[in-house]
DNA sequence: AACTAACCGAGACGGTACGTCTCGTCTTATG
DNA sequence: CATAAGACGAGACGTACCGTCTCGGTTAGTT
């Protein structure tokens, strides 16, 4: 590729082979939407972006920080909605995450998310990744807070991960197809209240 | 067992042996306490329990029928609350779930789930499960409707979920030490909802 | 098969049930004329005859046994030639071996042979059988010693071991295609001598 | 061995090791003659011989291949008598294969016949040696026919084929104690002739 | 300009687990 | 009490990956 003619890669002296780590990392990608999980081995990756098993493990210590490596390469498909209704707002989240892995996105992190399970290192990793995503979504209650609407004694991070969760439970389990009137009724019922009020104002 | 002197089991005719199975959930159960998800191989089950794979294979199609036996097994120690007060029926459904993880309980499952994202069979086993424990777990809301406590207008079993998947996602992220503020928080934000009320009632 | 209506052989009480035997050898044949060695199994044989594996372990004590029952039941296809001259004899007894084994029979003694390299049992049986066979041939020879043909100071059995060891050569090679001018020429060297004589009467 | 304290043999880059295959050689010769064929296994002779089951079948594809080879490595203890005598090479010839046969080296040829009675692999392989020993020793008669001791129209390598099918049939019938009156008298009848002289010369 | 150092691909190595096969033993239910 | 049936413990089969290692070659900095 980066060389004249043939199209092997090899190395460009003491320094990482930036055309390498490419190849690597597309061949992952690819690896995984294809044939998920079972299919994704160093091996096959290798075979694939035609590299040395070693080079991959120079570089990526286990499959987990490869997979986190292609994961981070392309969740840039999340919205961080902000219409200035916390409603809206948190409809938005939710169905936005829903498609973004209905559509491709999800494989990626139902791997890491199994992945994590056995490997510790993948474990702090989505520890860490899930914990920063709820501060960054938690933003929308925070919002919410500042302009009155929310109630000022619940915990931002705490509540959205509700929403991320039940997003989670829907990837894990393969039933991603949620409805624009499910996702309204579970925002309508956090946001409002699931009780039954005295007065009929609800 | 079965004979004399020497304990070794052997077939007891054209049938299941029930002493057979009993060791072979027993190690397989072990195993996954001991070593998790990656000690846990059907050689292993086979080595612990003194018994030949094919044995296994004959009564468990793969791995992940054999971990969700070894997770019906015991799984009693989940609690299905009716104390009549939804807020209180939801608050020991959450903790409880949370606390029979926490003790042991969580291990097998975070596997099941883990398997799940390879295999197809327990990904269906899986979904089935997850689907019947929410219109089990849905009646704490019902009977809030009955008693005229939960909005006739919102799915018990929708909304049952947010519980259950903020459950499996802290299981999966190691995070399983939720303290009652934080339970009754979540109870109450999505009970009496996250709005804030013009009239201060709330 | 051999009962009214029903084709499920049963006990007929303490003793052998023919019907069994003969289906087990009739199996075993089978199996052994299509597959040959590799596909000749207990498991295989007592499938095809449709009998339990406890049978056939209780008549015959190992897969030589068997192999040998089977074929001690259809040896029946090779010569014992007597024309009255020692050269024909011999001619006919080298091409009637190799032809009986080249038309099926040999398939048979082929895995009785392989097998004796493994199973004691077997081999006592296989030389038992080969001195034997080497006494009935060594008739022929014999007869021509009789008759003031062949020298008196050879060894019958041991001279006509020279002309079945080379069938066995060739059965075991699977080079059984033979030709009358190689046999003529093996009976002549061995009958006249390879030397060449002084007096041109060879 | 050719690292630093530990004797763990590892690669030595993208070629085969020498030291593996020996090893691996070794251990197969050693299992074959302490244990027989029912002993050789791929399995056994990894583990004896510390190596990788991979390891095995990346270099030879079938049992029968790793048998041959062993015996390859060992089979430089017949002779190639040439005394000048075609009696005394043809009795030389006889009983030193018989001796080597006797002393250990039988094990191993035993079991490649019987292996190429069920894997056609084997069997090419055995027909192939077969006959390039024939005509190698075939020599022995060749040169009496050069010196004028033997008849030129028989066919030297299908006559000394009579020899070694007689020393086949001693050892797939473990009767390899043969003593030298009875291979005299082979060789005598052979190449004298069976058959009485009208003149009493013979 | 020679030398070192780290990278690159390739692929062999000792292992472990896979899922399947056959072995020979055992117990049942049926007749 | 023999039979067909089939489960059982055991273990070999050949394959796929694992993570480590050594190789021969390439290229960038350093001497």
């Amino acid at each position: 590729m980066t060389q004249s003619g043939c199209n092997r890669r090899t190395s460009i002296g003491s320094q990482r082979n930036p055309a390498s780590e490419e190849a690597i990392l597309m061949a992952a990608e690819a690896i995984l939407l294809e044939g998920g999980l079972p299919a994704f081995s160093i091996e096959a990756v290798a075979r694939r972006a035609k590299a040395g098993k070693p080079t991959i493990y120079r570089w990526w210590p286990s499959k987990a920080a490869l997979l986190l490596d292609v994961y981070h390469r392309q969740k840039d498909g999340v919205p961080y909605p902000d219409t200035g209704d916390v409603r809206k707002d948190l409809s938005q989240f939710l169905a936005g995450l829903l498609d973004f892995w209905r559509n491709g996105g999800g494989a990626i992190f139902r791997s890491i998310i199994a992945e994590a399970q056995s490997d510790p290192a993948a474990l702090a990793a989505l520890q860490a990744y899930a914990v920063s995503r709820c501060r960054q979504s938690g933003a929308i209650l925070k919002r919410g807070q500042a302009r009155g609407e929310v109630r000022k004694d619940i915990d931002p991070e705490l509540l959205i991960e509700l929403f991320s969760s039940f997003a989670w439970n829907r990837l894990l389990t393969s039933r991603l197809d949620v409805g624009q009137p499910e996702i309204d009724q579970i925002v309508s019922a956090v946001v409002d209240g699931a009780a039954l009020r005295a007065a009929g104002t609800q």
